[in-house]
DNA sequence: GTGGTCTAGACCACA
DNA sequence: GTGGTCTAGACCACA
């Protein structure tokens, strides 16, 4: 029934796996426009976490212009050009994808194998939702 | 001219750094199985670096398998099994894979979308190396 | 009334002390799971020894599994299958029989009279305690 | 064809590999008392190592009284009393059972499993020398 | 308050 | 010369 889940041992900050989690669910349309976020004591209650936790993930994404802070009445989710939301999501993709390219070709793996492997693991997942 | 390169601004301790740049020069096979690694000190005086962050990397890599200390003579990259190695990079890759997968499914963009992107990005590489 | 002793004089690494002791307890069941071990700081102050010492021990029981890192919370002893860690303890006692059996085979001595000698020590050991 | 075998990797020191060897096989009969070993200069050799290191063992094995040095002849295996020699054997094993009961003890684990591996492993080697 | 990282520098065992 | 251990003390991220 928690709206968001954290795995306190991962070793991953705790406000990171918070912001991360609410910044791909506002990107997907989870939350829309304008919906109200949980208050953050509702939050720290639930995922039994210190307030300060859930204050500075939330204070992150604010700075990032994912969230809009309504002065006494809670964090609300940004009003935000779809074009804008668009190339975020191609900028953390992209990111991600030259990361792996990186590392792949400092291990002489070359481009070719790399996307086979992507597909390969693309297809996985999708007969595993079938 | 150093064998190993350094960022100590970048967040990510000294010491994972040179973990994870010796890992793939390992795996990548830049040194040969039985080849001597720069001492401690030398690395250190290098990097401008306390020999203990240096120690720290070289203890981890011995864990890993990937080096071996021979007692006071310094480190030596350990005998692997190729196949193993090459198993390895794979599970290193597909972790990666894996979670770019799963981030692209979670903000709704589908997995001819991402290979799409890969190509492309593997072509950029491929064009700026010529 | 310490939780922790160690013998400074003895040649094993202190951090290597500590973490055999806790490794025992853990698998002993002397802490609990969940239960929290005493802070970094206060072990290292009851021992008058340097935190970074404690620090790597406690380092070592989390990469074998033996405890869990709460971040800004401490260390905790991990959850752990109860056959698992039974496996353990019979993997390490294992291990030593052999090493004794092996010795005392290249010194002439047959497996009987090691049965005799270990059997003598157990009474020993069970008189002392009365 | 090598008298002896070091293991260069396993962590434990090589002049204490070399020591509890040539010590076991003294104990053991497996060299005569007054019969010679082989030189410093030999061994070094053969095990491509450093003539210190052997020196340290046999300097070790002379202290302990299992070698004699022969000024200018090298070094001999020691007169020993059989009685004396029978007595350190058991010294050695009963050091080991000692550690291995007390393991066995801080683990929750009573006498009669421990008699009950040390037979069980006992009878696995026996069959497998069959 | 919790653990993580790093430095500067000392001392040690091993080869 | 090689790595291992430890200290004293600083600074940091996280909660």
């Amino acid at each position: 029934m928690d709206q968001f889940t954290i795995s306190p041992s991962s070793g991953v900050p705790i406000y990171k796996q918070l912001f991360s989690q609410i910044e791909r669910m506002v990107l997907n349309g989870y939350f829309a426009a304008g919906e109200h976020l949980p208050s953050v004591r509702q939050v720290a209650t639930n995922l039994e976490v210190n307030p300060m936790t859930v204050s500075k993930a939330y204070g992150l994404l604010e700075e990032r212009g994912y969230l809009t802070r309504l002065r006494g009445k809670g964090m609300v989710v940004a009003q935000r050009d779809e074009a804008v939301s668009q190339q975020e999501k191609f900028k953390m993709l992209t990111k991600m994808i030259e990361e792996l390219l990186t590392q792949a070709q400092q291990m002489g793996i070359n481009e070719q194998e790399i996307i086979a492997l992507v597909t390969e693991n693309a297809q996985k997942d999708k007969k595993s939702k079938e």
